[in-house]
DNA sequence: ATAGGGTTAG
């Protein structure tokens, strides 16, 4: 109850105060660590019930691989594909198979994923997807389609999540052809109807297979969007270069009552930093915190930085900087110079560089870069004396 | 009673 209530140092208290604990308990706990992402915890619980005579039973090593592949702790993952095996485990359960091929391919190591699975008693859509999913993740999209080509071969049908995975593999390829079939696949199977993720996923392939406008009809014919949906498509328009496009989808997806988060957020304001649209990304950098509820991030600041910049309005740049804290500080001294190196403008930059040092003199990069400056304009004198300024103020 | 795979940026 606790864990499903996500309370989960509750669930610890009760264990805890348990006269006495049986693998179940256990197992119960470390689900609930891992739903609750604290991994550590969850591998920490393992070993206890062991060091109390609890042994492991599968349920526990399913959970134990799941916790490994989220932390890519392979070595430990190994561990227990030895003790799995020794048990023999293996032969009368398909989760533990799964779990293991996961486990092997988000720790990277394919051929090992490949190997465990062809050797597994049972294969079954998961274990097969779990593997399409390693070979996607490092970016062998024509093993993946191959494998899902194998695992069709062995008469199991593709579901929504495998899917998912051959949209990306066609993404990579720019496969438009392929993700068509699968696209008219997946319609057959009506999939599209209450899956929201797969939905996206084919928004997706075809917004980077360059087909921004049909990827655009999918969304609209989508039985409803999420903030995802809006993003694919803003994101496939940036990148066929169609900025005003990805500007409208900002307006639509807002008529659609889908309320932009941080990635929206930083894609839009990519687009107004790009075009120097500084009344545009001022209005959208003010709405983050007001109207989206987004904490603007260290990028969103050298954004408008850079928007200010290059558009010589530095008093306001110079003030953002001065918002942000002392860590984050020395990237955006960063972004400003270099928004003066690219307008080649020495006495901007220098007058940059003096805000920057009455607020750090200990700052390093700020003379780093403004010697560029100098060095770009064939000022080997300023360099120079630059150099002195900077031996005797920052050691 | 507890357990396996999924979407968006740069």
């Amino acid at each position: 109850m606790y864990v499903k209530c996500r309370a989960i140092s509750d669930a610890q208290k009760v264990l805890e105060e348990l006269s006495s604990r049986d693998v179940v308990s256990w197992n119960i706990l470390i689900s609930g660590y891992i739903q609750e992402d604290e991994v550590e915890q969850a591998l920490d619980c393992v070993e206890q019930m062991q060091h109390k005579g609890i042994l492991p039973d599968l349920v526990t090593y399913v959970s134990a691989l799941k916790a490994c592949a989220k932390i890519r702790a392979i070595e430990m993952g190994r561990h227990f594909h030895q003790e799995i095996t020794m048990q023999g485990l293996l032969q009368n359960n398909i989760e533990l198979g799964g779990a293991l091929v996961n486990m092997y391919a988000k720790c990277g190591k394919i051929s090992e994923a490949q190997r465990v699975l062809e050797e597994l008693p049972f294969r079954d859509v998961i274990s097969w997807s779990a593997l399409i999913a390693g070979y996607v993740e490092e970016g062998q999209a024509e093993q993946a389609l191959k494998c899902s080509d194998q695992m069709q071969h062995e008469g199991i049908v593709p579901d929504a999540v495998t899917f998912v995975y051959m949209l990306r593999a066609c993404a990579i390829l720019r496969e438009t052809k392929r993700g068509r079939r699968i696209h008219v696949e997946i319609v057959r199977q009506g999939l599209l109807q209450n899956d929201i993720i797969l939905g996206n996923a084919l928004v997706d392939m075809y917004a980077k297979c360059g087909e921004v406008s049909v990827a655009r009809c999918i969304l609209e014919e989508l039985p409803f969007r999420d903030v995802v949906s809006w993003n694919t498509l803003i994101a496939g328009y940036v990148q066929e270069g169609e900025l005003e496009h990805a500007l409208n989808c900002f307006e639509w997806m807002q008529i659609d009552g889908i309320l932009p988060d941080a990635v929206t957020c930083a894609c839009v304001l990519n687009v107004c930093s790009q075009q120097g649209l500084i009344q545009k990304g001022q209005t959208l950098f003010m709405n983050m915190i007001t109207k989206y509820g987004v904490k603007p991030s260290l990028e969103s600041y050298t954004c408008m930085i850079a928007l200010f910049g290059h558009a010589g309005h530095l008093e306001k740049a110079v003030r953002l900087v001065q918002e942000v804290s002392a860590a984050g500080s020395t990237t955006l001294w960063h972004a400003l110079m270099g928004s003066c190196q690219k307008s080649a403008d020495v006495n901007v930059a220098e007058w940059v560089f003096e805000q920057a040092e009455s607020l750090d003199k200990s700052d390093e990069s700020a003379y780093v870069l403004l010697g560029n400056i100098y060095a770009a304009a064939s000022l080997e004198g300023q360099v120079k004396r630059l150099e002195g300024m900077r031996i005797r103020n920052c050691y």
